[in-house]
DNA sequence: TTTTGTATTGAATAATCATTCAATATGGGT
DNA sequence: ACCCATATTGAATGATTATTCAATACAAAA
């Protein structure tokens, strides 16, 4: 009797079940960096969340660091996805491409507690920091210009001069930082509904004319 | 010859000198911490950083657990102490107030890039989440609940009425986790001045009036 | 001088894990 | 039915590291 046969390859399903595979062990690796934290996060535990063979994991991935950094890509990209579709959206105005942006910050696909715990284990475990900048700083540089040429728009539309466009969105960045952090400690406060109210009354208060921003 | 010679115990030093070697060992801590993060802290790396034998810096703090969260505690109540003074401070008045507590938030002393990499590392570590409630919830509860006090007497006395105290005090919050993180990355970019010039803005938007939010 | 108690060392132990790899399973081609 | 290529397993290996503890050094007391 075979207890644990092997899994069938069906060439058919080759590139699919290449895919499932690669997804499963990336979804099991942000579970287990959320449940157990980035120094704890083992392949034996990412492999049998992901049911597969603990060799597997590390054939398939090479070494348990680019498993790891391999999820934090996957992360980021889906990030970038989201916001690029809002900064290039031509049916928005700027404050409509605002709005979208701080929804986007705190929906539920992007700020959920698992992932947040990701990219915050990531910023601060400091061995990961240069693998951290080739994965995510040229998309960290250019989400924070995209930003700060959207807030110079809306000066320019509003009239408002007390604070700059740079002032603006680094404290935008800033609070959605804090803010993410935050949300891992205490989510029952710092719901997403809080975050995003918070972030709209902070732009309500400098373009007070604009009744957008709830 | 002796070549690694024990270390003389002398009575008359000797509780400044259980000071010394307990502070020395907190102080190579955060420093290791800071390097390599909490994860590739070793008790032997420690150990030599302050210049006591491995087997001592584990008798002394009873587990690595222990030497790790004693200078989290260490971290807490230097905090602590700084910003309890100028909420005691009767000689600030509100706005006075606010200003040294953004200067603190942004001190050399607080705000190092060594002290800053150890909150962070024990923020996002799992692990340690409770021990960090344990150490620090209590205190965060009192400075957030002090900032929030101070902020009505503002509110009160500028006739702001727009923005909540919980909303300001939030958001500054927020804002200071948030730089604090991103001083980690880029301590060039993300100056101490440049954070406190980034929060006065903030205030002096708010507060219109008032000529000392630079 | 000898004894005693305390401070400190450093080597041994044991546990945890990433990584390797030989063995096995499977399905398609022949 | 047999062979081959590929997918997958799981046990063995070796490295790292917290923790323990017997041995040592020293100062003060006797």
């Amino acid at each position: 009797m075979n207890i644990n046969p092997k899994k069938i390859s069906n060439p058919q399903l080759k590139e699919q079940e290449f895919s499932i595979n690669h997804q499963k062990l990336i979804d099991a690796t942000i579970e287990t960096i959320a449940k157990r934290g980035l120094a704890d996060t083992t392949i034996a535990q990412v492999a049998k969340k992901a049911m597969v063979s603990q060799g597997y994991a590390n054939f398939r991935f090479k070494s348990k660091e680019n498993l790891l950094l391999s999820s934090l890509k996957f992360l980021s990209d889906e990030y970038k996805n989201s916001w690029q579709k809002i900064f290039e959206d031509n049916n928005l105005d700027p404050v409509g491409r605002i709005i979208k942006i701080i929804e986007n910050d705190f929906s539920s696909k992007i700020a959920s507690r698992n992932k947040i715990a990701v990219w915050v284990s990531f910023y601060s475990e400091v061995k990961f920091r240069p693998s951290y900048l080739t994965i995510c700083q040229k998309q960290d540089e250019i989400y924070s210009s995209q930003m700060e040429k959207l807030i110079k728009e809306l000066n320019f539309l509003t009239d408002q001069t007390f604070l700059t466009p740079r002032e603006i969105s680094e404290t935008y960045l800033s609070m959605v930082d804090g803010l993410w952090q935050r949300i891992l400690f205490d989510p029952k406060i710092y719901s997403h509904v809080f975050c995003k109210g918070l972030i709209k009354k902070y732009f309500k208060n400098i373009y007070t004319d604009e009744k957008r921003f709830v």
